[in-house]
DNA sequence: ATGCCCCGCGCGGCGGGA
Protein backbone atom coordinates (compact mmCIF):
# COMPACT_ATOMS: atom_id res chain seq x y z
CA UNK A 1 0.00 0.00 0.00
CA UNK A 2 1.58 3.60 -1.45
CA UNK A 3 0.09 6.49 0.20
CA UNK A 4 1.54 10.36 -1.01
CA UNK A 5 0.80 13.67 0.15
CA UNK A 6 1.13 16.13 -2.53
CA UNK A 7 0.54 20.00 -2.23
CA UNK A 8 -0.69 20.75 -5.99
CA UNK A 9 -0.19 24.59 -5.24
CA UNK A 10 -4.03 24.52 -7.66
CA UNK A 11 -5.25 21.48 -9.08
CA UNK A 12 -6.87 23.49 -12.02
CA UNK A 13 -3.10 24.66 -13.09
CA UNK A 14 -1.36 21.18 -11.80
CA UNK A 15 -4.18 18.71 -13.85
CA UNK A 16 -1.94 17.22 -16.02
CA UNK A 17 0.61 17.35 -13.76
CA UNK A 18 -1.35 15.65 -11.30
CA UNK A 19 -2.78 12.61 -13.65
CA UNK A 20 0.87 12.54 -15.06
CA UNK A 21 1.99 11.73 -11.30
CA UNK A 22 -0.87 9.22 -10.77
CA UNK A 23 -0.42 7.21 -13.68
CA UNK A 24 3.24 6.68 -12.85
CA UNK A 25 3.72 6.79 -9.42
CA UNK A 26 2.12 3.62 -8.26
CA UNK A 27 0.59 4.73 -5.41
CA UNK A 28 -2.64 3.22 -3.70
CA UNK A 29 -3.75 6.79 -2.34
CA UNK A 30 -2.60 10.60 -3.12
CA UNK A 31 -4.24 12.97 -0.62
CA UNK A 32 -3.94 16.68 -1.99
CA UNK A 33 -3.77 19.93 -0.38
CA UNK A 34 -3.56 23.78 -1.75
CA UNK A 35 -6.48 22.41 -4.46
CA UNK A 36 -7.52 26.29 -4.36
CA UNK A 37 -10.97 25.64 -5.56
CA UNK A 38 -14.74 25.13 -4.65
CA UNK A 39 -15.53 21.83 -4.00
CA UNK A 40 -17.83 21.56 -6.77
CA UNK A 41 -15.20 22.33 -9.32
CA UNK A 42 -12.83 19.71 -8.87
CA UNK A 43 -12.16 17.94 -11.74
CA UNK A 44 -14.03 14.61 -10.59
CA UNK A 45 -14.85 13.05 -13.98
CA UNK A 46 -11.25 13.22 -14.82
CA UNK A 47 -9.89 11.82 -12.11
CA UNK A 48 -12.81 9.20 -11.94
CA UNK A 49 -12.11 8.51 -16.18
CA UNK A 50 -8.45 7.64 -14.72
CA UNK A 51 -9.39 5.40 -12.12
CA UNK A 52 -9.40 7.18 -8.81
CA UNK A 53 -12.16 7.48 -6.13
CA UNK A 54 -12.27 11.39 -4.99
CA UNK A 55 -13.42 12.85 -1.65
CA UNK A 56 -12.70 16.50 -1.67
CA UNK A 57 -13.21 19.93 0.97
CA UNK A 58 -12.43 23.16 -1.01
CA UNK A 59 -13.46 26.91 -0.94
CA UNK A 60 -13.13 29.27 -3.30
CA UNK A 61 -9.70 30.81 -4.50
CA UNK A 62 -7.75 29.27 -1.12
CA UNK A 63 -6.49 26.44 0.86
CA UNK A 64 -8.26 22.84 0.06
CA UNK A 65 -7.55 19.17 0.39
CA UNK A 66 -8.87 15.96 -1.28
CA UNK A 67 -8.30 12.27 -0.92
CA UNK A 68 -7.64 10.08 -3.90
CA UNK A 69 -7.90 6.55 -3.77
CA UNK A 70 -7.83 3.17 -6.12
CA UNK A 71 -10.83 1.99 -4.29
CA UNK A 72 -13.69 2.77 -2.34
CA UNK A 73 -13.31 6.12 0.20
CA UNK A 74 -15.45 6.57 3.23
CA UNK A 75 -15.27 10.03 4.64
CA UNK A 76 -15.07 10.28 8.31
CA UNK A 77 -14.38 14.08 8.95
CA UNK A 78 -15.08 17.41 7.48
CA UNK A 79 -12.84 20.50 8.46
CA UNK A 80 -10.45 20.05 12.02
CA UNK A 81 -12.88 20.02 15.31
CA UNK A 82 -12.68 22.23 17.42
CA UNK A 83 -13.57 25.38 16.17
CA UNK A 84 -17.16 25.79 14.42
CA UNK A 85 -15.98 29.88 13.34
CA UNK A 86 -13.32 28.43 11.19
CA UNK A 87 -14.24 28.65 7.60
CA UNK A 88 -11.04 27.46 5.64
CA UNK A 89 -10.72 24.40 3.95
CA UNK A 90 -7.75 22.71 6.11
CA UNK A 91 -8.63 19.12 6.79
CA UNK A 92 -10.46 15.85 5.19
CA UNK A 93 -10.68 12.40 7.02
CA UNK A 94 -11.77 9.22 5.51
CA UNK A 95 -11.42 5.75 5.94
CA UNK A 96 -9.53 3.63 3.20
CA UNK A 97 -9.11 -0.17 2.73
CA UNK A 98 -8.81 -0.28 6.62
CA UNK A 99 -6.59 2.82 7.00
CA UNK A 100 -7.59 6.31 8.23
CA UNK A 101 -6.23 9.09 6.25
CA UNK A 102 -6.55 12.58 8.24
CA UNK A 103 -5.33 15.05 5.32
CA UNK A 104 -4.00 18.32 6.47
CA UNK A 105 -2.74 21.74 5.43
CA UNK A 106 -1.24 23.41 7.85
CA UNK A 107 -1.75 27.36 8.45
CA UNK A 108 1.24 28.74 6.94
CA UNK A 109 1.62 31.42 9.54
CA UNK A 110 3.29 34.11 8.27
CA UNK A 111 4.10 36.68 9.20
CA UNK A 112 4.67 36.50 12.65
CA UNK A 113 4.14 37.69 15.22
CA UNK A 114 0.37 38.41 14.20
CA UNK A 115 -2.96 37.29 13.81
CA UNK A 116 -1.72 34.41 11.04
CA UNK A 117 0.68 33.26 13.46
CA UNK A 118 -1.67 33.07 16.44
CA UNK A 119 -4.04 31.00 13.94
CA UNK A 120 -1.32 28.67 13.23
CA UNK A 121 -0.32 27.76 16.61
CA UNK A 122 -4.56 27.85 17.85
CA UNK A 123 -5.20 25.07 14.69
CA UNK A 124 -1.75 22.80 15.85
CA UNK A 125 -3.67 22.83 19.27
CA UNK A 126 -6.75 21.71 17.95
CA UNK A 127 -4.82 19.24 15.62
CA UNK A 128 -2.98 17.59 18.46
CA UNK A 129 -6.28 17.39 20.59
CA UNK A 130 -8.31 15.69 17.48
CA UNK A 131 -4.35 13.16 17.01
CA UNK A 132 -5.20 12.10 20.37
CA UNK A 133 -8.87 11.34 19.66
CA UNK A 134 -7.53 9.41 16.29
CA UNK A 135 -4.32 7.55 18.20
CA UNK A 136 -7.19 6.38 21.01
CA UNK A 137 -8.90 4.13 18.13
CA UNK A 138 -6.26 2.39 17.51
CA UNK A 139 -6.78 2.00 13.66
CA UNK A 140 -3.75 2.25 11.54
CA UNK A 141 -3.52 5.71 10.84
CA UNK A 142 -1.49 8.31 8.74
CA UNK A 143 -1.76 12.12 9.64
CA UNK A 144 -0.15 13.44 6.65
CA UNK A 145 0.18 16.51 4.74
CA UNK A 146 1.72 19.97 4.38
CA UNK A 147 2.53 20.98 8.00
CA UNK A 148 4.22 24.34 7.27
CA UNK A 149 6.50 23.02 9.78
CA UNK A 150 10.32 22.81 9.36
CA UNK A 151 11.51 20.12 12.14
CA UNK A 152 14.97 21.65 13.03
CA UNK A 153 17.51 23.53 11.33
CA UNK A 154 19.82 20.31 10.49
CA UNK A 155 20.58 19.78 6.93
CA UNK A 156 18.75 16.98 6.29
CA UNK A 157 15.91 18.90 6.71
CA UNK A 158 16.70 22.98 5.25
CA UNK A 159 19.53 24.02 3.12
CA UNK A 160 19.56 27.31 3.95
CA UNK A 161 18.73 27.45 7.67
CA UNK A 162 19.29 31.81 7.65
CA UNK A 163 17.28 32.30 5.20
CA UNK A 164 14.13 30.78 7.41
CA UNK A 165 14.77 31.88 10.75
CA UNK A 166 12.15 34.54 11.34
CA UNK A 167 9.71 32.55 9.20
CA UNK A 168 6.47 30.82 10.64
CA UNK A 169 7.79 27.57 9.56
CA UNK A 170 10.79 27.92 11.55
CA UNK A 171 9.53 29.10 15.39
CA UNK A 172 9.89 27.32 18.25
CA UNK A 173 5.97 27.80 18.87
CA UNK A 174 5.45 25.61 15.82
CA UNK A 175 8.48 23.61 16.55
CA UNK A 176 7.40 22.73 19.79
CA UNK A 177 3.56 21.94 18.68
CA UNK A 178 5.19 19.58 16.01
CA UNK A 179 7.40 17.89 18.45
CA UNK A 180 4.49 17.55 21.02
CA UNK A 181 2.26 15.92 18.19
CA UNK A 182 5.22 13.36 17.98
CA UNK A 183 5.18 12.80 20.87
CA UNK A 184 1.45 11.37 21.51
CA UNK A 185 3.37 7.94 19.90
CA UNK A 186 3.32 9.31 15.99
CA UNK A 187 6.10 7.95 13.36
CA UNK A 188 7.70 10.49 11.07
CA UNK A 189 7.93 7.95 8.29
CA UNK A 190 10.58 9.73 6.05
CA UNK A 191 12.52 10.77 9.22
CA UNK A 192 12.79 7.45 10.45
CA UNK A 193 13.62 5.90 7.11
CA UNK A 194 16.12 8.21 6.23
CA UNK A 195 17.31 9.39 9.76
CA UNK A 196 20.82 11.02 7.54
CA UNK A 197 19.83 12.10 3.96
CA UNK A 198 18.18 15.22 3.41
CA UNK A 199 14.34 14.80 2.36
CA UNK A 200 13.14 17.67 0.94
CA UNK A 201 9.81 18.47 -0.32
CA UNK A 202 9.66 22.05 -1.27
CA UNK A 203 11.61 24.44 -2.76
CA UNK A 204 10.86 27.62 -3.57
CA UNK A 205 9.58 28.84 -7.65
CA UNK A 206 12.07 32.16 -6.57
CA UNK A 207 15.89 32.51 -7.21
CA UNK A 208 16.50 28.87 -8.88
CA UNK A 209 15.59 27.31 -5.54
CA UNK A 210 15.70 23.69 -7.40
CA UNK A 211 18.58 24.10 -9.32
CA UNK A 212 20.47 24.91 -6.59
CA UNK A 213 18.85 22.31 -4.22
CA UNK A 214 17.86 25.24 -1.79
CA UNK A 215 14.62 23.23 -0.26
CA UNK A 216 13.33 21.98 3.18
CA UNK A 217 11.16 19.78 4.28
CA UNK A 218 7.57 20.37 5.29
CA UNK A 219 5.34 17.77 4.13
CA UNK A 220 5.05 14.48 6.68
CA UNK A 221 3.69 11.64 7.12
CA UNK A 222 2.96 10.71 10.90
CA UNK A 223 1.76 6.88 11.48
CA UNK A 224 -0.04 5.91 14.07
CA UNK A 225 1.54 2.78 16.32
CA UNK A 226 -0.53 -0.02 14.13
CA UNK A 227 0.61 1.65 10.96
CA UNK A 228 4.24 2.35 12.15
CA UNK A 229 4.02 -1.51 12.55
CA UNK A 230 3.84 -2.12 8.75
CA UNK A 231 6.08 0.91 7.42
CA UNK A 232 8.06 -0.85 5.03
CA UNK A 233 9.68 2.15 3.41
CA UNK A 234 9.15 6.08 2.81
CA UNK A 235 10.81 8.94 0.88
CA UNK A 236 9.87 11.96 -1.32
CA UNK A 237 8.87 11.70 -5.43
CA UNK A 238 11.87 14.64 -5.81
CA UNK A 239 11.54 13.99 -9.82
CA UNK A 240 8.33 15.77 -10.18
CA UNK A 241 9.33 18.86 -8.71
CA UNK A 242 11.95 19.48 -11.71
CA UNK A 243 9.16 18.67 -14.37
CA UNK A 244 7.14 21.42 -16.78
CA UNK A 245 4.67 23.38 -14.88
CA UNK A 246 5.58 22.09 -11.58
CA UNK A 247 3.94 22.53 -7.90
CA UNK A 248 6.55 23.78 -5.59
CA UNK A 249 6.10 21.06 -3.28
CA UNK A 250 7.11 16.85 -4.22
CA UNK A 251 5.17 13.87 -3.57
CA UNK A 252 6.18 12.46 0.07
CA UNK A 253 5.09 9.02 0.10
CA UNK A 254 4.86 6.00 2.44
CA UNK A 255 4.68 2.06 1.77
CA UNK A 256 2.77 0.06 4.21
CA UNK A 257 3.07 -3.51 4.15
CA UNK A 258 -0.20 -5.57 4.23
CA UNK A 259 -1.82 -6.32 7.61
CA UNK A 260 -1.07 -9.71 8.83
C1' DA B 1 20.54 44.88 0.15
C1' DT B 2 16.42 43.57 -2.36
C1' DG B 3 13.60 40.87 -5.17
C1' DC B 4 13.31 37.12 -7.98
C1' DC B 5 7.97 33.20 -9.00
C1' DC B 6 3.44 31.12 -9.20
C1' DC B 7 -1.79 30.60 -8.35
C1' DG B 8 -6.73 32.15 -8.51
C1' DC B 9 -9.54 35.86 -9.64
C1' DG B 10 -10.90 38.14 -13.39
C1' DC B 11 -9.09 41.71 -16.73
C1' DG B 12 -5.78 45.30 -13.13
C1' DG B 13 -2.84 44.24 -10.49
C1' DC B 14 -3.56 42.00 -5.74
C1' DG B 15 -3.78 38.76 -1.84
C1' DG B 16 -1.64 34.61 -0.51
C1' DG B 17 1.85 31.50 -0.54
C1' DA B 18 6.66 29.78 2.15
Amino acid sequence: MRIATYNVNGIGARLPRLLDYLGHSGNDIVVLQEIKCQTDNVPVAALNDAGWQVAAHGQKGFNGVAILARTAITPTQTGLPGDDGDEQARYLEAEVAGIRLGCLYLPNGNPQPGPKFDYKLAWMERLNAHAAQLLALETPTVLLGDYNVIPTDATIDIARPAMMANDALTQPQSRAAFRRLLAQGWTDAIRTRHPHSPCYTYWDYQAGAWQKNWGFRIDHLLLSPAAADRLADAGVDADTRGEDKASDHAPAWVQLRAAT
